[in-house]
DNA sequence: AATCATTTTTAGACATATCTAAAAATAAAT
DNA sequence: ATTTATTTTTAGATATGTCTAAAAATGATT
C-alpha cells in the first residue's frame, strides 16, 4: 500500500511529463510546493519501489508500475470531481481541493461503484479524459490557445493547472467550459489575443492563453 | 485542524462513554488496538487541545469541544455510510472501513450538500441516528436484547460493534434491520434465547443478545 | 496494612515525511 | 578551461504517531 504522500509524487512525475516538462527536482518541488531536498527523498523511496526511473542528478520519468498507479489517482480525482459537480451541485472552479483529498481513498470497489453511478462518464467537470479502469486514457485533439493561429477556432475544454485565480478570473470575463473561440488576432506586441467568444471580442493575455486548452474545432474547416 | 490519529481518538472516547463503559486508557487501546502506552501520550495532547478532561491515572471524558468535534465525524461517517448503501449499492456489512476513511475528509460544504442529496436522512443503514449539523443527536428507545425479557418485541436497529464475522452470522440467521423479534422463551441454562422472527422460532446466543440494539416496540403494548 | 497484580505512565527507540544548511555535481559564462 | 551560478544531494534536525521495556501508581487480596 502506497502512502498519500507517495501517490501525490506520482501523480505530479505524471503531470510534468504529459507536459513535455523535464522531470527534475527542482520542478516537481515547486509543483508540489516542496523543497528540492524533500524531493530527492522520496525519488530515491520511489525508485527502490520500481515506480520511477531515477539516477541522481539525471531527472526522472515513470516506469510502467508508476504510470499505472499514477492513472489510478487521476482516475479516482476526476470520478470525483464528477461526484461533486455533477451530482453535489458544487460549481466547476471549487471542486479541485475535495476530490484531491478523496482521490486517496482506497477501495477499488468504491470506485467502480461511482463510476457506474456516474453513468461511466468520459469526461470531467473540466472537459479532461477519466482514465479507464484498466488505465487506459485517451488523447485529446486539443492545444493551448497560445497555438492557435489567427481566424483558427476552438472549444474550451480545460485549463492546464485549475488555480483558484485563474478560475476566478475566467468567471469574471465569462469565459466557460465548452465554449466555442475564435481567435480573430493576435497582437505580435504582448502576444495578447482578440478572441470572439459568443459573438463578442475580447482581449486576453499571452498568460491566459498559455492555460487554456481547446479542442480543435473542425466542423467547418 | 485535527488529524485523523485525533479525530479517531475522540470517536472512540465518544463510543465508550455512550455505552456507560469506564474510559480508560487500556479499554481505548483495545477499542484502538493500540498499545496503551500509545494512547497515554494521545490523551495527553487531547487534553492539552481542551478536547478531554483527563487527570493521570483517573480516565478520561470528553469536553464540550471535544464532544462536538466527535459528533461531526459521526455525522460524516454516517451521511457516507448512507450514501454508499443507498446510492452506491453497497451492502449493509461491507461499508464501515470505507467511511471510515471517507470521515476524514474536510470540508464542511461537502457534507452539507452530501445531506442534501440524501435528502437529510435521520438514520444510517445501521439504524443508528445520524447528528444533526448543530451536533444534536437523537436518543432512541433502544437496549439490547439481552436486556428483553420473555414476551417482549422490538425491532432490529442495529448491532453494539459492526464486526464482520458479527455480520456474516447475522446474515447467515437471516436477521436482518428492521426485523421484529419476540422473545419467546429465555433459557436459564446458558442465557440464550428462543425468538420468533418472521414467524420462526430460533435460538440466539447470549453473546449474539449482548450485540444486538432493538427498538422498543409499543404498537399492541 | 502489606504484598501482589493490574493499570497507567514515562523514557527512549523507530518510521515517515518534512525542513535547513552545507557539500557535491552539473551547467552556464566569461 | 576556469570560474561562477545553479541544481541536486547529503547530513542532520524536527514533528507526528507509534512501539517496547521499565518505572510508578492504583486496586485487589490476604
Amino acid at each position: 500500500m502506497n502512502s498519500q504522500s507517495e501517490e501525490d509524487y506520482l501523480k505530479a512525475v505524471y503531470h510534468l511529463e504529459k507536459e513535455n516538462l523535464s522531470v527534475s527536482t527542482n520542478s516537481l518541488a515547486s509543483y508540489l510546493n516542496m523543497k528540492p531536498s524533500s524531493v530527492s527523498d522520496m525519488l530515491k523511496k520511489l525508485a527502490e519501489k520500481k515506480y520511477i526511473n531515477y539516477e541522481k542528478y539525471k531527472g526522472t520519468s515513470l516506469t510502467k508500475k508508476g504510470k499505472s498507479i499514477a492513472l489510478k489517482i487521476i482516475r479516482k480525482h476526476r470520478l470525483w470531481e464528477s461526484f461533486l459537480v455533477d451530482k453535489l451541485g458544487f460549481s466547476w472552479a471549487s471542486v479541485h481541493s475535495i476530490a484531491e483529498q478523496l482521490e486517496h481513498i482506497k477501495s477499488e470497489e468504491l470506485i467502480d461503484k461511482l463510476d457506474e453511478f456516474l453513468d461511466f462518464p468520459k469526461y470531467d467537470p473540466h472537459g479532461d479524459p477519466i482514465p479507464a479502469k484498466n488505465g487506459s486514457i485517451e488523447k485529446l485533439n486539443q492545444k493551448l490557445l497560445i497555438d492557435f493561429v489567427e481566424n483558427e477556432t476552438g472549444i474550451i475544454k480545460g485549463v492546464k493547472k485549475a488555480t483558484p485565480s485563474l478560475l476566478n478570473y475566467l468567471d469574471d470575463l465569462k469565459i466557460n467550459l465548452g465554449d466555442i473561440v475564435k481567435v480573430e488576432k493576435i497582437i505580435d506586441f504582448d502576444r495578447s489575443f482578440i478572441i470572439n467568444i459568443k459573438n463578442k471580442k475580447i482581449t486576453v493575455s499571452e498568460k491566459i492563453c498559455k492555460n487554456l486548452h481547446l479542442e480543435i474545432y473542425d466542423r467547418y474547416n
